[in-house]
RNA sequence: GGCCCUGUAGCGCAGUUGGUUAGCGCGCCGCCCUGUCACGGCGGAGGUCGCCGGUUCAAGUCCGGUCAGGGUCGCCA
């Protein structure tokens, strides 16, 4: 055995206790008569102190940061006013016998420190190094609290825990796909799994009836700080359930999870319509930490004389004390639009007086002028911001600046959690939809699936999806925490006539149907069992849990923007004899054009 | 793919209107120091100012391009 102890767990208890420690060097201060050291291992430090009896024999003087060491000696409680009241371990030190050099360390590229802030390119180049840090390090460890909660919660519950494949075959709709070439079938290429979807509903069929599992996801698009290449899903399925089975799971496990951090979620989660999130809050994942709704003005400015206003939808949001902002503020705010694809923000601003004000106002009768604050809520000093558009355009654009209100105006609570549940989403959109541009939809192209091809229309919708696509809801739910989706299912379909007319729908002809989900769709002939489950968002529920700005936080080795891992330096370029053993360059099979 | 920001010593940053030898803190190296705890003192080393090109008597600074990182919009069932 290297070490008795954990040099975080010593304690004035121990006192008179010889014990060996083992663990690196976080810190030295060398009084040359005297030297102290502060040992770091998994579990904390403890200051290691070595007196001149040692000092010269033990080579203490040699050490240097990180050195990876072993040391023997007494804990001795600290003489009087020496305590450091700082640390778990600051009523004790241990007087050295001996020191044992493990290893030594080369001069570090960054302080092992959590005070000092290192660039992110550089942390992430020698990981190992920033996860020594003790923050970083409990972000790790609160995820591995996270897997295990989960784990119990839905192994108490009967759930059975099935590793799905991650070399699996393409599928059309969704993301691209990453690719890896069958050395054995030259040609041929597998993918990696989008999500274990087809799989966890394989294992309904099955009569696992519960199943569960922590997956890694892979899905080849443009990265965000919120997305990775791989990412973590904890996927679940369920047989014979519905919609408010999968809820009731979900939210138990939201409760148990956030109880890791302190929190005590309350009750069940509110539950809120996609149009009714849109029409209020202008977001499918509303931020409910603040309240700030958007007011529809489409009636109000009905048959009005400004033509910017003359549109399909008209909103507002009212920015509380926003009529004090600079003329520079307000162009910024015209930029932010922009940047969204839209033409600008009208404002109008509510002087203290309760005069209107901005380049607006003067575009407006007298009627539309005096009732308009009260009808959009707002006091003398707010600004009111305005979008006309179609009702998605408008209300996206409001919605992103609800948000953007909601952090310059101070409105957010950050230590606040807010749950919802977002159902009744479309089961449709238009295919190549210009939306968020503003544009109107035109031409009656295919569908595609605002969730996925898999989901349920719900009851009242399973007779007309496919005559009235745009109408139909889905029988899906989403579940949103501070503006963040962090979880996402559906009741799906388990009939095989059913999934065939979604199909249809979407443009996927019977023979493409056939070729790319037979599978699905033959295994649906076998009594397949109603069915549905979600996905939750693992890595942001680790970062919102651990207070992270981003998910790379709770990614042990992450990538950055380009994909590229800045520690292995992968992607790399692969020799001529790889390249030919895996048969990258084989020529397509006509089948697969 | 579009837009915005950043790139100066190992790390974090400053660098004026374009002008002498590019600075500061930490770290690093050497010496000293018997109660420190982000110990302290003295001394020292360390730079292709991301890269390429241009303007200029003169470029870290201005212009064009490019690469890398971050953010954001598109995209991501």
């Amino acid at each position: 055995m290297i070490r008795t102890h954990e040099a975080g767990t010593l304690r004035a208890e121990h006192a008179g206790q010889t014990v060996a420690l083992a663990g690196w060097v976080a810190r030295r201060r060398d009084h040359g008569g005297v030297a102290f050291l502060d040992l770091r291992d998994a579990s904390g430090i403890v200051q290691v102190v070595v007196r001149d009896e040692v000092l010269e024999a033990s080579g203490a003087h040699d050490l240097r940061d990180e050195y990876c060491i072993r040391i023997d000696g007494e804990v001795q409680v600290r003489p009087a006013g020496n305590t450091n009241p700082e640390l778990p371990t600051g009523e004790v030190e241990v007087s050295v016998a001996g020191i044992e050099i493990l290893n030594t360390s080369a001069p570090l590229p960054f302080p092992i420190d959590d005070r000092v802030s290192v660039g992110e390119e550089t942390r992430l180049k020698y990981r190992y190094l920033d996860l020594r840090r003790p923050a970083p390090a409990a972000a790790l460890r609160l995820r591995s609290d996270v897997n295990r909660v989960a784990r119990t919660v839905l192994g108490d519950r009967g759930f059975v825990e099935i590793e799905t494949p991650t070399l699996t075959r393409s599928t059309p709709e969704g993301a691209r796909d990453f690719l890896v070439p069958a050395r054995l079938r030259p040609g041929s290429w597998y993918a990696l799994p989008q999500s274990p979807q087809l799989f966890k509903q394989l294992l309904m069929v099955a009569g696992m009836e519960k199943y569960f599992q922590i997956a890694r996801c892979y899905r080849d698009e443009d990265f965000r700080a919120d997305r990775q290449p791989e990412f973590t899903q904890l996927d679940l399925e369920m047989s014979f359930v519905d919609q408010d089975d999968v809820i009731e799971l979900a939210e138990e496990l939201a409760h148990r999870v956030w109880a890791l951090v302190g929190h005590e979620t309350s009750g069940p989660f509110l539950r809120i319509t996609y149009r009714e999130a849109m029409d209020r809050y202008g977001s499918d994942k509303p931020d409910l930490r603040f309240d700030t709704p958007l007011t529809e003005l489409t009636d109000y400015f009905e048959g009005t004389a400004f033509r910017v206003f003359q549109a399909p939808y008209v909103g507002a949001v009212v920015m509380p004390g926003g009529a004090a902002q600079s003329r520079r503020t307000l162009d910024d705010w015209q930029e932010f639009a922009k940047q969204r694809g839209h033409k600008g923000l009208a404002y109008v601003l509510v002087g203290e007086d309760g005069e209107l004000g901005g380049p607006v106002v003067k575009n407006l009768s007298e009627a539309e002028r005096s009732g308009l604050a009260a009808t959009v809520g707002a006091q003398p000093g707010d600004c009111i911001f305005f979008a006309a558009g179609t009702r998605k355009a408008g209300q996206s654009l409001l919605g992103a600046t609800r948000l953007e209100v909601g952090h310059r105006a101070g409105l957010i609570d950050e230590s606040a959690w807010s749950f919802l549940w977002v159902v009744d989403a479309p089961l449709f959109e238009p295919a190549g939809d210009a939306v968020a541009a503003g544009d109107v939809a035109v031409g009656a192209g295919a569908w595609t699936a605002v969730h996925h091809a898999f989901t349920s229309p719900k009851p009242e919708s399973i007779d007309t999806f496919d005559t009235d696509p745009g109408e139909a809801l889905a029988y899906a739910y989403d579940l949103v925490c501070n503006g963040n989706e962090i979880g996402g299912g559906s009741i799906r379909i388990h009939r095989r006539d059913i999934q065939e007319r979604v199909f249809a729908v979407m443009g996927l002809s019977e023979e493409d149907a056939e070729a790319k989900f037979g599978f699905l769709l033959d295994a649906f002939e076998f009594g397949a069992p109603p069915h549905g489950g979600m996905a939750f968002g693992w890595d942001r529920i680790c970062a919102l849990l651990s207070g992270a700005s981003s998910i790379r936080e709770v990614i042990a080795f992450p990538k950055s923007g380009g994909g590229v891992d800045p520690l292995t330096e992968a992607p790399a370029p692969i020799t001529l004899q790889q390249r030919r053993e895996a048969g990258v360059d084989s020529p397509a099979s006509a089948a697969a054009v």
